[in-house]
DNA sequence: TACGGATGTGTGAACGTGCACACAGTAGGA
DNA sequence: TCCTACTGTGTGCACGTTCACACATCCGTA
């Protein structure tokens, strides 16, 4: 009647009475020992006749292993709705984890509130490690991490980023730069950016890829500052370049989610695409074959980003030491028809 | 140099034996109880000079209380890359629990491996409740949390649902009802739907409300079938659409990825929206606003979904018993350009 | 004077687990 | 016969915390 209590749960105690043997003969069921074949079974009928689950809690006291590992999203707002690139880089974690037989928790930071309460979390030895995407400069999360030295690895790299955390990333400047190629290649001259996120690296680097492209073709003026990578920013940002130079023929959104803001913007001010203006993007999320024309874009290996944090964080578990600095991976052009 | 265990944290005792206190005192610092300014003063910069943080596992094994709720995430990988609804439905859950000061962690199941992992992550005292998302018919996640009785709440109701785990959803029945509804009184007449995840109690209501709306002018042979919600999908099914019935001028698709596939099929194929052919969505996602036309669709009010299912495993939590059945969430409609 | 209450502190036990250790029996070899 | 190795089992302790209890002091008042 009651439920006060989440009712008795079976231990090893219980299960040792019931099969008649002792606390350890059933610690060596659970974790490997000799022990006889006839103890055996009766352990293993008892543990399914009371239901028995092993208490993590009691395990992860004692062993000081709790066989999960944190997935921190910061800043998630924005993210989840208009990046897909978080759900999967998020799946792929999960997956080189579930491999390794451990638990992805994700913790998602939204406000002042959940960095200190998170934060709390990853010390309390409920996770043995953490991968954190998106961190922003000076972000609090950082000196948690540093302090615990919680073995743990970003995606992305934060300028302030601690010298023996280890990330995993794309090279950005060089992305960009080969996208922005691109475009001269074909032919465009006043080339302009929305540039996004200018507070974290990749926003920077995205920019300063751009920047390296063109050369003396760079013009101060052909740059559109938004904050974030979605597409409301996009739009604002398109029509911000259109009022500073209409004869711009060119534009490097940083983000799909942004180009397709732009392609928007542009079809409102009646110019086509890839006629009169050639966009690309950066992502090659699922906002790039949704366009109209699909964008031509830079591939963002987001499952691979995962699982490759994931290894990272499980070599750290097995006491080995990471390579100090970051990892990058390949991120092919996509050539598709909106320049 | 050595790493191997993670650097000897600080404990309760080392805090006492600092600050010339006992344990007891330090733990009625920390939950409360008389303690005397001296003490507090002297307990409190011992913690700040060495660093403590409470070990969480210990206090659960305790308290039997992890201050941390479950958000399982059940075979996400279509509805991560697709579907905007489970990103707000999460940080609706984590403003309701951070605001209660509980920790959310997501579980992602992808695999029978995840299933199993994830069943023992439940049961092993890591969390107090669990909130559960897009459970399919007779999932083995349904089964693990009634044996538990684990506080639960569902989002969405799987058929096989025990009738005393609340659940939260909207009335799927009824919105799709109503959605169709506008399409007839806006006078087409040859309306077909695109139906979706006819395992799923979702997929499943929306058809029943679509054949209630349209009574006698239901026709089966109008009825796509395809398994997600997805714009794929969406492009697939209204090929199949037009093949069936060429004359065909209104759409109920059962998402709004699905509404823009449809739209991208339905301009291969030369028709005009919504001039020759109406098209209502479902979800009022960001999808709903990126296509072109935008689309008229039924509004799910994903925050609030998640942050009543957080109340529901709260509730619980304090030992109240929920309300039997289903909390349903008003879904108004959203009147656009696309019909 | 004695008493009750409020305030403050220390001690021991318990949560459920895993591991080190002790112990027992058997078998084989020197 | 003794020593060693292998198999199998039970016991005590520790992980870090909280809580119930005992104890101590001070004050106001019957």
């Amino acid at each position: 009647m009651s439920r006060p209590q989440p009712q008795k749960r079976a231990t090893v105690h219980d299960i040792a009475a019931a099969a008649g043997v002792s606390r350890g003969t059933v610690s060596r069921v659970l974790n490997g020992g000799y022990v006889s074949a006839e103890a055996r079974a009766a352990i293993e009928t008892a543990m399914s006749d009371l239901g028995y689950v092993p208490n993590n809690a009691a395990r992860a006291l004692k062993m000081r292993r709790s066989q999960a590992v944190a997935f921190v999203a910061l800043e998630p707002h924005s993210l989840f709705l208009d990046d897909p690139n978080i759900g999967s880089i998020m799946l792929g974690a999960n997956a080189a984890l579930s491999l390794a037989d451990h638990q992805m928790v994700s913790l998602v930071v939204e406000s002042a509130r959940d960095t200190e309460r998170v934060s709390r979390y990853l010390s309390g030895g409920f996770v043995d490690g953490a991968i954190v995407v998106s961190a922003r400069a000076h972000d609090p999360i950082i000196k948690v991490i540093s302090d615990l030295a919680l073995p743990a690895a970003f995606v992305g790299h934060p300028p302030d980023l601690d010298q023996h955390i280890p990330f995993v990333g794309i090279d950005n400047v060089g992305s960009a730069r080969a996208i922005t190629e691109h475009l001269v290649t074909s032919g465009r001259r006043r080339i302009g950016m929305i540039a996004a996120a200018l507070d974290r690296d990749s926003g920077i680097d995205r920019l300063a890829g751009f920047r390296a492209a063109l050369g003396p073709l760079f013009d101060e003026t052909l740059i559109a500052d938004v904050p974030h990578y979605d597409y409301g920013s996009g739009v604002k940002g398109m029509r911000d370049l259109l009022g500073r130079d209409p004869s711009i023929d060119g534009v490097f959104a940083a983000s799909d989610a942004i180009a397709a803001g732009a392609l928007e913007a542009l079809r409102e001010a009646g110019r086509s695409v890839p006629g009169n203006v050639g966009v690309v993007g950066f992502d090659d999320s699922t906002w790039a074959v949704r366009c109209q024309p699909q964008l031509t874009t830079v591939h963002q290996p987001a499952k691979e980003i995962g699982s490759c944090a994931a290894q990272l964080v499980l070599r750290q578990l097995r006491g080995e030491h990471p390579d100090a600095g970051g990892q990058l991976l390949p991120t092919p052009l996509v050539l598709r028809d909106s320049a």
